[in-house]
DNA sequence: ATCGGGACCTGCTTGC
DNA sequence: TGCAAGCAGGTCCCGA
């Protein structure tokens, strides 16, 4: 499901909900998720206030008076807040009671994962991250001498979090497009000028993405049940075949490191 | 040190 | 119609 804006989009869903809210009970029904949840989470939790939600990367962070609990929505994680008892299905695998509302996640694939951490900013999984795609870290300067350093597709160095968070499959894709970039072209080769294309693109994409509330594929909802409606403005993923918006010609589709690329080979030049 | 590939899971779609 | 293979939005870890 979940790229940065879709993380962003259940963030903003649930915050007004939680903020401010004390944790009453953690029911966890299946701790296997991506990595084993800790038995003495609720120990750790329970009875504290959940100060503030914020994002970092795809990390939800919820701050707490002691600590901070780390939730990532892995590829199939979903966040709903319940106002009304409802039972628990197969994959509803913890649930989060407050006074009055319930945070259920589900999550197939148990790809997600919840963390608590002390000081959240040290933890391993934050700390070596690159910048935010929408903060002032992330910027042509910084980026061109990212990718100087490597000989690898530009497809998978913008989709690696040590260069920028929260650029997945689909709005790599789709920023290469807008730069007018081949994702197979070698990092090291773009020109001053085409990083600060790329660069825009990524924040065009993102930011775009978030207004439309993420893109719903095949189960992406909002917290809200909302689907995200960005979908409708993807240019390449998942068009192959189907005409370019720009020049006509079929989109093409190759697979990258195992994951689906899509882009216009005449519009994105090697 | 960097990079590619496999691994982790389940469910839906596709093709024989 | 039924079944198996293939594929999926993310990340980590290993070995070359």
């Amino acid at each position: 499901m979940p790229e940065l804006p879709e993380v962003e989009t259940v963030s903003r869903g649930i915050r007004p909900h939680l903020e401010g809210q004390a944790i009453q009970e953690i029911i966890i029904r299946n701790p296997n998720l991506r990595w084993r949840v800790d038995a003495q989470l609720s120990i750790k939790v329970v009875g504290q206030v959940v100060q503030k939600i914020t994002r970092r990367s795809k990390y939800i962070v919820w701050h707490l008076e002691q600590g901070a609990l780390l939730w990532h929505l892995g590829m199939t994680g979903v966040m709903r807040v319940l106002t009304e008892p409802e039972l628990p299905l197969k994959h509803d695998h913890i649930d989060v009671v407050f006074a009055n509302k319930i945070l259920r996640f589900t999550d197939p694939r148990r790809f997600g994962a919840l963390i608590f951490t002390e000081d959240w900013q040290k933890h391993s999984r934050i700390v070596n991250l690159g910048p935010e795609p929408l903060g002032p870290g992330f910027n042509n300067i910084y980026l061109k001498e990212k990718l100087e350093k490597t000989q690898r597709a530009i497809k998978f160095a913008i989709m690696d979090a040590h260069v920028v968070v929260g650029v997945g499959n689909i709005y790599a894709n789709e920023s290469l497009f807008l730069a007018r970039i081949h994702p197979q072209r070698i990092a090291a080769s773009l020109t001053l000028g085409e990083v600060g294309s790329l660069t825009a693109a990524v924040e065009i994409t993102i930011s775009k993405a978030i207004e439309f509330g993420g893109t719903t594929l095949k189960d992406f909802i909002g917290s809200d049940g909302k689907p995200g409606y960005f979908r409708n403005e993807l240019q390449v993923y998942g068009r192959k075949d189907e005409p370019c918006f720009a020049c006509r010609n079929p989109i093409q589709k190759i697979v990258l490191g195992g994951r689906a690329t899509y882009f216009c080979a005449q519009c994105q030049r090697l």
